[in-house]
RNA sequence: GGCCCCAUCGUCUAGUGGUUAGGACGGUGGCCUCUCACGCCGCAAACAGGGGUUCGAGUCCCCUUGGGGUCACCA
């Protein structure tokens, strides 16, 4: 077999949401599987339609999620866009430009092979002349298309024109899909549809073409969208003399609501989610997990990145569309966060933490942190779960605190009698601080879980903490029993 | 509308002619328990419909229905 060779091959108009990136990771899953490369190329055909910014956004991303480039843009190539950033990736590779909008002559010199071999021709019908004949044509109640009126009238080079693929009429196309099986179509449902345009920028059809084979890719993947394309490209892999790549066209991923993911819906940005509190690993993970299985009866979910490298084949990957749902992700999500080492826990957490403004020592965070890592699913919620530590006024849930043969009389005499018992412990360590207190729910006729509420309200101001009693060592003797005197004070008589 | 793709619990899926249709998320009941989580145990929940083929269909074929895509000098 020769080299496998994917690409992902995105434009840069905007960015790019879950969907778009998956297509990046079973390109780049399949490639890693057979020991291939995986390449980034940027199709910027549409100089129109291109939003400053978004190849930087796919590069980082691309980063973010762990996925190596094997071959993609220049740092020089990047520059011409103005997307050059401090440390921007030096990617290139043997088969560049990687940008299309820099390998223009190439696709002109395509062109211009197909008009010698008479499977392409010069057009100048005017934006026009083709609005009106598609109106005609509608009116008729006929098929809209361009009836092929420049197919004979050689148009010479030198006035402006487009050139046009002469799509035959009769032909039976049919392809093997990697995912679908034999696709095939009666007749080609195309008109001559436009090959390089009047810019001198390619359409899709022949850049696509010209590059996959330029950049010997071996497999093509691609969203379904560009099925009933398939033909056009196949009829031009044949006019060069090509051999077509194995293609494979994935399933669509639809939002929450069962439509397109789009931006307007929720949590289908990459960066959105890592400003959420998702892991990369978990996230990629997951997202795999939308359209491929590992089949042979495996009920394996969980993945790392090298698993899913090993299992990863064409096979495995779904026909039919599916569905990203948040809340599934978001458990995965608690999974690993639950699975990293403790170090690494606190560390991922730092950013959020400053970023919310809770302020703590590290070892205070560090002391509770195991307690943290397996209530929280995404690392926006550490913050929340911490900042009692912070020394600053308390907004305590007052009214929570009553209730299950708690009221404020009763609450009274809990925190009185744990003031005195916390106050004499010889050692201020959640070993003794337990003992302390459930002697102090027993003492006053309550079980722990009602006593400890008013408590947990009185130094934490919250009713869903860490452990209390790991809480309350951290915190210290001190902070512990001043905040209890503060309730005290805030108790009704 | 023509052409093409798709169809298993609410969701992600396993299944490749013979299964009590399995797992996971979510839901729900319980256990654990200082709150919240974690963990563990249980329950409910699906083969879109109709015809074939076959001794036997979720699995193969056809039709219907329902989704989706595409018919540009956008990708």
């Amino acid at each position: 077999m020769t080299e496998v060779r994917t690409r992902f091959a995105p434009s840069p108009t905007g960015f790019q949401h879950i969907g778009g990136f998956r297509t990046a990771f079973f390109a780049y899953l399949l490639a890693k599987h057979y020991g291939g490369k995986f390449l980034l190329r940027v199709e910027d055909t549409d100089r129109e339609r291109f939003v400053p910014g978004s190849i930087r956004f796919l590069i980082e991303e691309l980063s973010w999620f762990g996925i190596q480039i094997d071959e993609g843009p220049t740092k020089e190539e990047l520059h011409t866009y103005g997307e050059d950033w401090d440390d921007a990736p030096g990617l290139g590779g043997p088969c560049g430009p990687y940008m299309q909008s820099l390998r223009l002559p190439k696709y002109k010199e395509a062109a211009e092979l197909l008009i010698e071999k008479g499977f392409a021709y010069r057009c100048d019908c005017t934006p026009e002349m083709l609005e009106r004949e598609r109106n005609e044509q509608m009116a008729r109640k006929e098929l809209p298309g361009y009836s092929g009126y420049c197919r004979t009238r050689n148009v010479p080079a030198d006035k402006p024109h487009v050139v046009r693929f002469k799509v035959p009429q009769k032909r039976t196309v049919s392809f093997n899909d990697a995912i679908r099986g034999k696709v095939q179509w009666d007749s080609i449902p195309h008109r001559d549809t436009v090959l390089l345009k009047s810019d001198g920028f390619p359409t899709y059809h022949l850049a696509v073409v010209v590059d996959d084979h330029d950049m010997k890719i071996s497999h093509a993947l691609r969203g379904i969208e560009w099925l009933s394309s398939t033909p056009i490209h196949l009829l031009l892999y044949e006019a060069f003399g090509w051999e077509p790549p194995v293609f494979a066209h994935l399933p669509v991923v639809n939002g929450p609501d069962g439509k397109k993911l789009s931006k307007r819906n929720n949590a289908a940005k990459s960066s959105d989610l890592r400003e959420q509190g998702y892991l990369a690993e978990a996230v990629l993970n997951f997202v795999t997990l939308i359209g491929w299985a590992p089949g042979e009866g495996s009920d394996q979910e969980i993945f790392t990145r090298e698993e899913l490298i090993q299992k990863f084949t064409l096979d495995g990957i779904n026909e039919s569309s599916g569905v990203f749902d948040p809340v599934k992700l978001a458990w995965m999500n608690g999974l690993y966060i639950r699975k990293l080492p403790v170090q690494e826990f606190i560390e991922r957490s730092k950013p959020f933490l400053e970023k919310e403004g809770v302020v703590i020592p590290e070892h205070e965070f560090a002391a509770l942190a195991p307690h943290v890592q397996e209530r929280v699913k995404v690392l926006t919620e550490v913050g929340a779960m911490v900042d009692f530590l912070m020394d600053r006024p308390l907004q305590r849930q007052m009214d929570a605190m009553f209730g299950k043969g708690v009221d404020a009389s009763k609450a009274r005499e809990i925190l009185t009698l744990s003031l005195e018992r916390l106050n004499t412990l010889p050692e201020f360590k959640t070993e003794a601080i337990d003992q302390a207190l459930r002697a102090v729910a027993t003492e006053v006729g309550l079980k722990p879980g009602p006593a400890f509420v008013a408590l947990r309200i009185a130094v934490t101001g919250k009713t869903i903490t860490p452990p209390l009693f790991e809480s309350f060592a951290v915190l210290g003797k001190d902070r512990v029993l001043s905040r209890i005197r503060e309730t005290l004070e805030l108790l009704p008589q």
